[in-house]
DNA sequence: TAAAAAGGAATGAACGTTCATTCCTTTTTG
DNA sequence: CAAAAAGGAATGAACGTTCATTCCTTTTTA
């Protein structure tokens, strides 16, 4: 129980301080500090800083995943899955700031190359709800022919662009231009 | 003569090293290094590291736009407009990856937010093409009502990643994708 | 030859990681 | 049951590196 909390206030910190001062404005020793814990026992609960920033990412993206689950809309047309996993993934960002922040930290470094490499050449392996998304659209021939990462370009690239500059306060993203915006994305990839 | 030849040599390894290995694969010893001049020197050229980022993104940034300029279809409707500058950012990012690169780190870092924010404030004083084409869109009713924000994010944050991608070798990026690319962008802020 | 430019060793701050030690809980002993 | 021993989690000072910047010497220029 004890050592649990522990790792909780470890990984919650370090979210936070990647969050909101990048890789760069979080060392160890300030992780350590604002966790309440000694700097050692970081050591205890990840192997280097590395697997850190690592789990941090694979826990956020586990969170994120069950969000778009709820009442996803199995059996319904590519669209409606297409329109509820956009604003699904904006909900999701706005209510969970900085599991957002530090996903834009994560992808925009040398993390986000070696993540991306791996999920376009080994995605064959691991089924997920965007790939499943492209596949059915292609193949309902309701979406154009484009290569996957184009596709996943048009859909999200605009979407996380904007949920970026909603929470550096530059636009306000609410339900209405939400609802404008998942549609724009959609008439750029559909048929 | 000699004293602007070591500048551009500072300046162009600066470039190609951050452009190849981020920021912190390019520590002052080393631009120097393979610049072929003493540490010193670079102090001689520039203030600080600061300075020397900053010049170069701005350098960067005239001849992008120099080379969007070109042919530019002055008179011509939105839409031929639109097509000329985003097939312009592909061509010129293709041709120069490491003006490319360099902008990805640049962006994606504390001096993008602090880019950002200054030119979002600041907009009134400098007209350029971007503002004009949204601007132009806007009154003539070509493109929907939507924040200059969401429009750029609409128009060039797919063109980005796919840019990206593209240099990355995942997606091969030739004359005929860049078309639709440009199409789908077009279809997304477009009436 | 005086002034300007170039050079790079030296400096000190900051970082990730290690490890000898402390501290607390659990188990064993008498 | 009380006391002693063991176990292992937690700690943070210390280490070795890396880096931007300074400072003083050497070289080039005019």
């Amino acid at each position: 129980m004890k050592k649990q909390k522990k790792r909780e206030d470890i990984i919650r910190t370090a979210m936070e301080l990647i969050a909101k001062e990048g890789f760069h404005g979080a060392p160890m020793s300030m992780i350590a500090e604002k966790a309440g814990v000694g700097i050692g026992t970081i050591y205890r609960y990840f192997e280097n800083r590395d697997v850190l920033i690592r789990t941090l990412y694979k826990e956020k993206d586990e969170r994120m995943v069950a969000f778009l689950l709820e009442n996803y809309p199995h059996g319904q047309p590519v669209r409606e899955c297409f329109f509820h996993v956009c604003t699904g993934v904006i909900d999701y960002c706005i209510l969970n700031p900085l599991d957002f922040k530090y996903s834009e930290q994560f992808h925009n470094s040398p993390y986000g190359v070696e993540y991306r490499r791996n999920r376009l050449f080994a995605s064959a392996s691991k089924p997920d709800i965007f790939t499943d998304l492209y596949e059915r659209g292609i193949a309902q021939q309701v979406i154009r022919n484009q290569p996957p990462a184009v596709f996943f370009n048009l859909a999200f690239a605009p979407i996380i662009w904007t949920i970026r500059d909603h929470l550096l306060g530059f636009v306000d993203l609410d339900a209405s231009l939400s609802r404008k915006l998942v549609q724009s994305c959609w008439d750029s990839v559909k048929i």
